[in-house]
DNA sequence: CCAATCATTGAACAACTGTTTAGTGTCTTG
DNA sequence: CAAGACACTAAACAGTTGTTCAATGATTGG
């Protein structure tokens, strides 16, 4: 067995996942093409040479962590649709911090991280109409919107995922979350708390409802 | 009247109202000693004689933002509690965009910011509070933990406002968002879907919580 | 085995960064 | 009114940035 401990990666796929490293590090604007050939044991104008320049490589690291992202995606939804679709991005410990990367290029405009947002909206919407099927969600006036701003809600904790540890405890990056006893207390029950129905009134909600519907007509 | 369309500034706080427009824009790495002088229509060495370095500049602006929200925060408190404590910050036209700035330094790790969250997660658990005595909210079991979750989300989602704004064709960054129909129709409707007790099933939630409960119980 | 392509490097480049400095006005204060 | 403190600037500084380039070593196809 030769590959124990061997690292058999090509220098380019060694430089994109150094890169990877540091954007999730310090971000877009932090990392610099010296510090990527450090992490990579290259020269900085050997990552050049691959890539073309600092921008294109950006790119291509965008292209990687969404087309790893999808596969994985499709993986988990073979398997059956759980409670929490990022776990096995979480969980997958070798290769590139690839949630790290999105939680710190989610808020550098990325045409391809916008896409896959779009996707893991879909995928929600499946997640859920099987969740409704199997009896454990209310079927939902408006699914689309209620996946759209569901996911929102979940990636912007992520990309807050600082903060959130500062305040809760909880690190959201961390691979193996699901069995942290903080993780269920502090953050899964409270938000089930929310979304099983303890926040607001029905009866309220009604009224408020009805006059939601009002003003949106007004619009047109 | 002298103050009309007379800029009666320090130019200190021309300096940073101009660097706060920057970090909003361009975020904290992106912004450089010269692009802010040139938005306050001054030196570079000026930048650097008021405040001392970049590093000061920007803990400047942090404490200047989050007081002026608190400023904000307060004032809206005072005259009872609005579904949305966030729209006095937002429709304060004049000044510099405190919004946008928090969104785009909420990620970079700032004390000051971090401090801010806390105190805003205090201000729902108060608001919350308010609503459930007026019969609009339910009593909740952990409500600081769901004013936490809540809080989290909000921000998280204005971080993501870009991403938003591409998904449901909403800005939550613009001033005048309460009387837009499409924020209405495309994010609030389905929040309060979500939040009205349309996602989880009822009994299903009851088996969940006690699963929840005896997990967290095995983690002490 | 030779030639040609490729990988890789260290040095050099211009452009930019934050910061310093010397100098010039412009106030305030005695 | 004189003098010292302050505001402000342009120029220069050292450091870092992305990128280029010439040179060397390795691979490979004929």
């Amino acid at each position: 067995m030769s590959s124990v401990s061997v690292d058999d990666r090509t220098t380019k796929a060694k430089i994109r996942d150094a890169a990877i490293e540091c954007f999730a590090e310090v971000g877009t604007a932090g990392t610099t093409a010296r510090s990527v050939a450090a992490k990579a044991g290259v020269s900085a104008g050997s990552v050049i040479h691959h890539f073309g320049s600092m921008d294109a490589l950006r790119v291509a690291c965008d292209t990687h962590v969404v087309a790893f992202v999808r596969e994985r995606k499709t993986e988990a939804m073979g398997q059956g649709a759980g409670v929490d679709p990022m776990a096995a991005m979480r969980e997958s410990s070798s290769g590139p911090p690839v949630l790290a990367y999105l939680a710190r290029t989610m808020t550098d405009g990325s045409p391809h991280v916008t896409e896959l947002v779009a996707e893991m909206i879909d995928d929600a919407v499946t997640y859920m109409g099987a969740g409704a099927e199997s009896g454990l969600l209310n079927p939902l006036e408006d699914p689309r919107g209620c996946a759209a701003i569901l996911t929102v809600w979940s990636l912007g904790a992520l990309v807050l995922h600082e903060q959130v540890k500062a305040i809760l405890g909880v690190d959201l990056l961390s691979p193996d979350l699901a069995s942290d006893p903080r993780y269920v207390s502090a953050y899964m029950a409270p938000a089930f708390e929310l979304l099983s129905g303890g926040m607001v009134n029905e009866a309220a909600a009604a009224r408020i409802k009805s006059s939601l519907s009002d003003a949106s007509q007004e619009g047109h």
